[in-house]
DNA sequence: AAACCGGGGCT
DNA sequence: AGCCCAGGTTT
């Protein structure tokens, strides 16, 4: 016995609910720039960076992205010849960077081996997991393999009126509806009728070529499908921040680990804000090992990354290590920020503009 | 199972 | 103006 409950579709219920759904693609899916060529033989660069792209980022503002990262890299012998800093640099702003060093990595393989061929194929490359692997080798190689991501999860927990969708459960419906004739339109046809019509607030039921299937219409309740996910709470934490130089060009320090792993940014320190001279402690520490002198506070900032709530206490220092041009680094939002302040703070009143 | 990042929608 | 949410891959 199957592990899964299988589509309760009739083949002549699956011949019009396919119908239905490639129709309204057909004429009301999206003009997207990754989406050049025929269906199914999509460019694989534009593709695969798209898709990596699209991994953590809605289309709407991943359209700027992808403009400025093709722009910047045209072609895969471009990305793989690029040093990692520009890489990230085009990423700027994007967030999770990974994504961005994996391309990178993935591109100097693709660029001596050639694309992949197939789901595998695609597979076997840095940052592309089952989703992005179903994705590319259908989109370019019109591979029947259906896609499992959010948008797909939702469509098919609301056709189906499940609250709580497994990957194993969604993965085996997803390939009992996929379309065997047209893999790569059917794809892009679930993924866009997600993102338009049956988003996760307010979906636009009237408007749906599925609704004459949907369970969930049925019961007048879309949106409790799929329940909600439990996250942890957001964690606070502290820490100073020096600005030696200007806000043009200052000491950067390239960070490294899992957060904002190959960025630059401000050298921080982290400090427990319930102790008594913590934060005076931190400063002195930071700057000991900057072999700098602690100047005067210039105020602080904060921004919410993955579960944390940072707050940067900046501070003016002098000496230690040479700045350099603050422009032609990547930094993420939260050194954005306390660069803006830091601007605000040398010209409050007056200046150019 | 938990961590990664930023923006957009809703209150 | 804030809070809450969503989201593939990797470790």
């Amino acid at each position: 016995m199957p592990a899964f409950t299988p589509t309760p579709f009739t083949p002549a219920q699956l011949t019009e609910l396919r119908a239905a759904l490639l129709n309204w693609f057909d004429r009301q899916g999206r003009d997207l720039p990754w989406r050049q060529g025929q269906e199914g033989r999509r460019d694989p660069y534009r593709a695969w960076v798209a898709e990596v792209l699209l991994q953590q980022t809605q289309v709407a503002r991943g359209l700027t992205y992808y403009q400025r990262f093709l722009d910047t890299f045209p072609t895969v012998q471009a990305l793989a010849a690029a040093p990692e800093s520009e890489v990230l640099k085009a990423w700027e702003g994007c967030g999770y960077y990974a994504r961005a060093r994996n391309l990178h990595r993935a591109a100097q393989h693709v660029a001596t081996h050639g694309f992949p061929q197939d789901f595998v194929g695609w597979l076997a490359l840095p940052g592309v997991g089952p989703y992005t692997a179903a994705a590319l080798s259908s989109l370019t190689g019109n591979e029947a393999r259906a896609v499992n991501d959010g948008n797909v999860r939702r469509v098919l927990a609301r056709l189906h009126a499940q609250t709580h969708p497994t990957p194993a459960w969604v993965q085996g419906h997803a390939d009992a509806l996929l379309d065997p004739a047209r893999p790569g339109a059917w794809n892009e046809a679930v993924m866009d009728l997600g993102a338009t019509l049956c988003t996760p607030r307010t979906p636009q039921c009237p408007a749906c070529p599925l609704r004459p299937w949907c369970q969930a219409h049925v019961l007048g309740t879309p949106t409790a499908y799929p329940a909600p996910k439990a996250r942890p709470a957001a964690q606070e934490v502290h820490a100073v921040a020096v600005l030696i130089g200007t806000p043009v060009c200052a000491v950067l320090e390239r960070r490294a680990g899992p957060l904002l792993g190959g960025l630059m940014g401000l050298p921080t320190q982290p400090f427990e804000p319930g102790a008594p001279g913590a934060q005076t402690g931190a400063l002195a520490d930071l700057c000991t090992r900057l072999h700098a002198t602690p100047g005067p506070a210039l105020g602080q900032v904060t921004h919410t990354m993955t579960h944390r709530r940072i707050t940067l206490h900046l501070y003016r220092a002098d000496g230690g290590p040479d700045p350099q041009d603050v422009r032609t680094a990547a930094l993420s939002r939260l050194d954005h920020k306390a660069l803006h302040l830091a601007q605000a703070h040398a010209a409050p009143l007056f200046g150019p503009e």
